[in-house]
DNA sequence: CAACTTTCTCCACTCACAGGACAAAGGAGA
DNA sequence: TCTCCTTTGTCCTGTGAGTGGAGAAAGTTG
């Protein structure tokens, strides 16, 4: 099948684009109540992008007391793929241009070994979900990467987890390996992105999405839009100070939210415990896996186990802290929790909310859910697929 | 004088008035430079505002090598009320279209006496301006009031510090008495408008502008638009914790910002001190005046008293470390500090850029200009202004 | 005084868009 | 089955937005 290269003309293609995508198929009739043109104008724009093929005719629609229309649908051989890099794994996904996921790949890798390497792995990835018959090849991808990147060029900077992606060209080179569009997001904002799409977060305007994994991100959506700040490193919250004089972080300051909590340091605090003997089911755990992640402090919190609990209660405190001071100061309408951790469920939860809720004034938490996400890991790749399908579905 | 009545019929005369504010009287020709639009239509539209009178000739202009341009400015005549309601002490300017202060009144004032009060006060600083030639009514007035606001409504909303204000109508019952279009905002965020229209913030888009006076407040500008948040709270930062388990606060909690950094707490701080006789300096001016400011502490760190220095440099480096945090999350390009205490000056911008700097991210610190604020205690109300016009300068 | 520049106005043409008339297609009751 | 009503889609015309060019008006420079 030849890929689809045409881009909506004017803004009114844009936004019935849009409308289908997130709404589904539709007839002109109720198209026109969702948009602000005349029958006839409207009746010309959605001809004029059944020409370009980005749209297709859909049958008829049942009646609703008069005559059927038919109705028109995105076409549905459009094919976005969608990539999450993460520090330790990879998520690669296809989706229709309705953003539905067709196929989704997760395989562990680990981003240090750099964009070439990361790269073979994900278009070998692609290439598997292609020839599953999911695609014949893609009309665009979105990808996140788990640092900070320079959004108009798609390019990363000065990573703290990933060095040796510094200033590689991501966006050029996986197009020109795709031979499709392409658009580099930070894989937060990424993850907001897929919350509002299809998640939680659904008709918020302004709302934080909490990235908890590796490291902790904040995704910020202020009026409907990602703000990603001068240089892109907007909601690096990892190393906001949590504890003064505290632990020692990566980056050379101490006592900083990432050291922590975050699913690294919660690994390493439940080796310590188990290892000092405080308690009967980790250290069961550890003999038997060699090493603990966040899934065990799950599943010995889930057992009753006293020591695992404190260790989500005391991180949950630390993060609802951080977030505390964060909501006084941006004033969302909505906290989406989300990443590896959320395995941690409810206390976690717990934790935050009490924190957030005793200290932020009563003005802004009145009215405030603090929620964990709804899509899991699937939250990058659909975030992912929604940016680039915004960017092909704008005015070139 | 009658008062303008008309608006900019569409988005280009919209556009055209901001350039004539921003930019002053200005040519056709040039005009178009800085517009989308064909000469002819560009025309169009002037003639069109020459007809509402909210566009006025203004002679020929010298010539660039040919024929010499007819110009045309804001109606001169057209006056502006900014009003800046702080805790203790309330401004009143007029302004021109062009935002020019004609001029300006600052009186103390205890906001907590309530609206009513406040507001004959303010009428009657209105009413000293007007007769005094400036102004013989107004055509728009923008308030910034000491608390969150319901902005579209102009209705403060559980404002801690003036508790009687709360849900009192205060656009409608002053555009009522004024007898012209009023907004209402809170004062930092016309403060970090003002900075933005004519101060330091000229051609920023993403800032932070905190504002330290009796409290702590911070002006967020995203995109080149006030963030507001969902319920009008965003940006108090006063009471986000800078130090666990620290001094007890207003608001019920410890160790909130403001509790420990303020020009209330620095006044606070420093009667403690001459009290304890750690400082001659504060001592003696506490014995003349019965009470300290911050006035006093600036003063005492002027003269060489190291309690005074170090009263500035331990809340710096509170609201420096509440910066940092706020830096690493938002990613401004500018962060601007103004408010009562700037007399305090260097030692104060001192200790916050050191914590700034150390704590947060280089990517995020890299080229962040750390500032005072440029307009002093005219800030508000220029931002007053500009609310005002921003609202009659849109399409109606 | 001639040649060149810049500014401004006028006019013709195109395109966007609304709104109404009308045809096509269906439903529901007599 | 027929009639009346509803909904959908198309066609056509009128209006206003906007462009671009021609040319007049008003300067400057040599």
């Amino acid at each position: 099948m030849r890929r689809m290269t045409a881009r909506p003309a004017n803004a009114h293609q844009a936004r019935l684009l849009k409308l289908l995508r997130d709404g589904g198929p539709n007839s002109r009739a109720q198209l026109g109540d969702q948009i602000d043109l005349s029958r006839s104008k409207l009746a010309v724009e959605v001809d004029r992008l059944l020409e370009t093929g980005l749209v297709v005719a859909d049958g008829l629609a049942a009646s609703r007391g008069g005559r059927r229309s038919h109705n028109v649908r995105l076409n549905p051989g459009l094919r976005f793929l969608g990539v999450d890099i993460g520090a330790t794994s990879v998520d690669v996904a296809v989706t229709n241009a309705e953003l539905e996921i067709l196929g989704h790949l997760n395989q562990p890798m680990d981003v240090r070994e750099g964009p070439v390497a990361v790269f073979e792995q994900v278009l070998s990835m692609a290439a598997k979900l292609r020839v599953s018959g999911l695609a014949e090849g893609f009309d665009g991808a979105g990808i996140g990467v788990p640092g900070p990147v320079r959004f108009p060029e798609g390019v990363p900077v000065a990573p703290p987890i990933m060095p040796g992606w510094d200033g590689f060209p991501v966006r050029e080179a996986l197009s020109q390996e795709l031979g499709c569009p392409v658009m580099v997001d930070n894989d937060v904002n990424l993850m907001a992105m897929g919350e509002q799409h299809a998640g939680v977060a659904r008709s918020v305007g302004d709302f934080l999405c909490v990235k908890i994994g590796t490291g902790i991100g904040c995704g910020i959506v202020a009026g409907g839009d990602v703000h990603r700040g001068v240089t892109g490193s907007a909601g690096d919250i990892g190393h906001i100070q949590a504890v003064p004089d505290g632990r020692p972080c990566a980056c050379g300051n101490r006592g900083c939210l990432e050291a922590h909590f975050s699913g690294a340091a919660l690994a390493r605090d439940a080796v310590e415990a188990a290892q000092q003997g405080l308690t009967v089911e980790l250290a069961s755990r550890l003999e038997a896996n060699g090493t603990l992640t966040a899934v065990d402090v799950a599943a010995a919190a889930a057992a009753g186990d006293a020591t695992a609990l404190d260790l989500i209660r005391e991180g949950g405190n630390r993060v609802g802290q951080v977030i505390a001071g964060l909501v006084s100061f941006f004033n969302p309408g909505l906290v989406v929790i989300g990443g590896g951790v959320t395995g941690l469920g409810h206390n976690l939860l717990a934790a935050i909310r009490t924190q957030v809720y005793r200290q932020s004034l009563p003005l802004a938490t009145g009215n405030l859910p603090i929620v964990l996400g709804e899509l899991g890991p699937t939250a990058g790749v659909i975030g992912a697929a929604r940016l680039i399908s915004d960017h092909l579905f704008s005015p070139a």
